[in-house]
This record gives structure tokens, sequence and C-alpha cells, in this order.
DNA sequence: CGCGATTTGTTCGTATGTATC
DNA sequence: GGATACATACGAACAAATCGC
């Protein structure tokens, strides 16, 4: 038995809740659905509101409904992203996928904002190149990024006279060529090498979660009211100077997160 | 301007994205919305729409309207839930609540399914006790924990004939009182300390995000179609032993996680 | 092959909720 | 507040496709 609410639609909530049911494998032995007829009492709605939802997941290209026969399922497993120290978008993805693209999307210089400033440890204003990033895996919109990378690269040095770290700004413009270095290889990892930075770590990584915004809709091809998750991330180079923040929105019905703490301190 | 789309209620987006705009801070310098004809002209939409969300927000207790002033809001901040190998739930969220408690709703004992034997790494019909718990912070539900502890404690034994580590069964009923324990300290960490596991640490943690359920709404209080953060995680002893597994769900308009990953290797 | 049982697809009508003006 | 247009949900009936016997 479904709860009516106000404000969404019923279809859409049965949807989400056969969608969910499917995700855990609910259906993996038969193969498809339960009759609509069946779904319908069970969720003690009319025949026609199912078949609404039906439609809905149909559009999604999770299902496939098929007269006289029933409607079969197409099980897509979660990607499962780890989380680490050294988390990298491809590798961490690993068997999991066949083939994976990075598209980008738009590229830019502008001024930190409040929040960039705050995670990469810079004035406000400093200059940024910022990064739009698409990435799909066998095919599917798998996460869209903006990555912000400080174009004053600096430096630390150690003040013995002050007892603390001073950083001073040197090798300005060192991410100015980074979006053509991702352009070619349609990696960071490969990109931040190119630019100088061969090794980085994952120093922190906030995750939330928000319904879909109409640009979420339109660039992962999700269904408006589909959940968001939204991953902040700050890497560091090997002396833990912020070389990037990244914030990266993911489908939730096709990632989940995992980390992993064994040698978490 | 906002888009139309099927099956949500615009009045309902909007909310969702005032809600969204309040929670990132957008409105701390006024304290208050924009007037109603504002919003509605900024989003595109009739001002009845408008104010058919804001009812809902006021629903909530996040905003207040009051005639002639305009629509107050009531920032209320996202708690913060770090995770790292040593999490604990109060210490965790610390300064952020004033005050934390835990209440048992449920407890039981049960034989282990598939997911449970999986992650604690026991046979599939093992004895488990498991453990409901609602935790409040300030008075608002912050989360709803499932937990499992196997009942039968294992401890490692090396072997060097065989060349690995194996397990035997002793200590049976180790955590037959867990349920006692927690009733009386409202505390993971205390229990499980009276249960003689003076340390535990978290090993794995998986984070994904669905639609809230019936059960969350009602438990958790939240609004159908919220979205609920859901946290599986494994503690384990320090021999890394599992000694328990939850998962725990969190409203995702109140809370967030971080991951630090400064000492992982 | 036909037949019936099952299951999806379609078309009416009606009532209520949503959104605009 | 009232009028209007559209989306949502229900109910009943019938049509069309698939499957097993």
């Amino acid at each position: 038995m479904i709860e009516r609410q106000r404000g969404v639609a019923l279809w859409r909530q049965i949807a989400d809740r056969i969608r969910s049911a499917i995700a855990e494998g609910a259906y993996d032995g038969e193969g498809k659905l339960p009759p609509e007829l069946v779904l319908a009492e069970g969720f003690g709605v009319n025949r026609h509101t199912v078949r609404a939802a039906i439609a809905a997941l149909q559009q999604e290209g999770i299902v496939q409904a098929v007269q006289g026969r029933g409607t079969l399922v197409r099980r897509r497993d979660k990607y499962d992203f780890p989380i680490s120290r050294r988390t990298r978008f491809t590798e961490g993805l690993g068997d999991q996928v066949r083939d994976i693209e990075g598209l980008l999307l738009n590229a830019a210089t502008e001024s930190a904002n409040a929040e960039c400033a705050k995670w990469l440890d810079v004035p406000v204003g400093t200059p940024l190149k910022r990064l739009e990033v698409l990435r799909r895996a066998d095919g599917r919109a798998l996460s869209r990024s903006t990555l912000w990378f400080p174009l004053e690269h600096r430096t630390e040095k150690w003040e013995p006279g002050f007892g603390k770290i001073r950083r001073e700004n040197n090798e300005p413009e060192r991410f100015s060529a980074i979006d053509d270095a991702f352009r070619q290889t349609g990696s960071i990892t490969a990109a931040l090498a190119r630019c100088g930075v061969p090794d980085y770590l994952r120093q922190c990584t906030e995750i939330s979660a928000v319904h879909a915004e109409p640009q979420d809709v339109a660039d992962l091809g999700l269904t408006p009211g589909a959940i968001v998750l939204v991953a902040k991330a700050l890497n560091t180079d090997l002396q833990s100077v912020p070389i990037q923040f990244a914030v990266t929105r993911f489908p939730a019905d096709r990632v989940q997160f995992t980390i992993r703490s064994d040698g978490l301190s």
C-alpha cells in the first residue's frame, strides 16, 4: 500500500519504488515484473497508475513491456566508486566498466568564489581554471564534474625564523593548459601529469544528496525528481598543497560509494 | 526560470529549490526570503504557486511567513558526519549538537541473511543479535540504524601447518546482552565496552541514496519524496574480526558525510 | 492447429489536483 | 474568488499479443 502525498504524482512514487526494487535484485529470479494488476493491487492503486510508472521506467530503459509476455527488467548494477587516499576516477571503476570516456564540456578561467577559496586555501578572487567534465561508462552518463585548479602555483617553504610554513607564489599558470591536456587524454590524472603533477592525493571528500536539477536531467539523462549524489573533493600534491577542488554529481541509482578505512589513522 | 516536469508539482520543486538555497546559506544576509512576487518572477511562475511552496516549507518549520514583514528563514545547518577508521556516532558530531540521544526501538535475535552473512563473514543462518536504533540530535530525528552483532564470537588462530588464519568459535553469546547495555547507556561504543569490546575500528563504509520509504517518513519525520542517505558499515575489533554490521538511514537534508583521507595508505 | 489463460495496449467516461489569469 | 486548461487517478470494458496445452 502506497501513501498518497501532495505534490508528487503517485505514478512517480511507484516508479521510484520499482526502480529501487530492481536495483536490489528483487526480480532477478523471474527476470520480469509481476503483472500490472498484481502490482496495482500491491500498491493499492489503479492499473493505469502502475502503467504510467512502467511507462516512465521504460523511457529510462530500465524495463521493457511486451504485450502478452510481461514487463521484462533489464537489470543494471550500480557502479561502486571507491574513495581512498589514492582515489582515481577511471582506475576506481576498474573491472566494472568495459569502456569509459571523459568529455570536456567547457573550460574557462574565473575568480575563486568563497567556497572554492575555502577548499583550495587561497584568497577569494584568486584566478582559477575551471573545467566541466562529463564522464560516460559503457555509453551511460556516469557523472558530471566541475573542477577548479589554482592558476598560481604556490610551493611551500620552511621559514626557520617563523617556525612555520610559508608559501610563495611561483610557476604561475601552472594549470593554464590543463584543458587541452584533458581534451587529449580524457583523464584528469594524465592531464595533471602533463602539467607537472606526477602524483596526487585525495585529502578530503564530502558527500551529500539532493534532488536532480534541470541541469542534471539534461546532462546525466535523469528523470526529474531523481536523486543526485554530490561529492566535493580536495586533491593535493605530495606536499599537501591543494591542486584541485572538484564537485561531482552522480546519479544515485547508478552509483554508490565505498570507503575502505584499512590504513586510515 | 523553472522547468515544467511531469510527476512532480511545480510548488514542490520550488519548495525543494528554496530549501536547498536556505541550506546553502543564500539568505543568511537578509534573514528572510525575497517577496513572493519577486520569487514568482524569478521562477517564472504564478504567485499562488510560490505561496504553495512557502506553505509547505512553513509546515516543515523551515520558514515562517509574517504578514507585512516577509518570510523569515530559520537556517538550520546540516550536521557533518565524519567517516574515518575510528568513526563514532556521538563523538563524530561533537560540537555540532548540544544534546544527542539514542533510543532502542527494537531488539531481537535472528538468523543471518545473505547480506549480513557477506558483511560479517559468517555462514548464512548464523544467529545474530539485531538492534533498531533511532538517534535524535537536539530533538530532531537524525538517523535510524539497524545493527547486527554475531552472537558466536570467533577468535583468530594462526595455524602454522596450513599457513593461514583459522577461526574457532568460542565465547558464545558474546553480545547477547548488548540490547540491555545500549538501553542503559544510549551508546553503541559504551554498550560494546560492556560486552568486552573496549575498542573497535570502522573497516568499510558504503554510501548510497534513495527516496524515503514510508518507514523513513514515520521514523525520521520526513516528507514523502525526501531523500535518504544510506550508509552500510562494518566495524571490527582490533584483530579485524567483524563485530558489527550496521545499516543507517540519514535524512539527506540534515546530514552530509566527510571522509578525511589524511592517514590512509 | 486451435483454444483458453494470461498479460499488455487502448479507449471511453468521471472526479480531483494543479496552475494560470 | 472564479473561470479555464491541463495533469493526475480511477473504473470498466475491450483489443491484441504470447504462451502452454
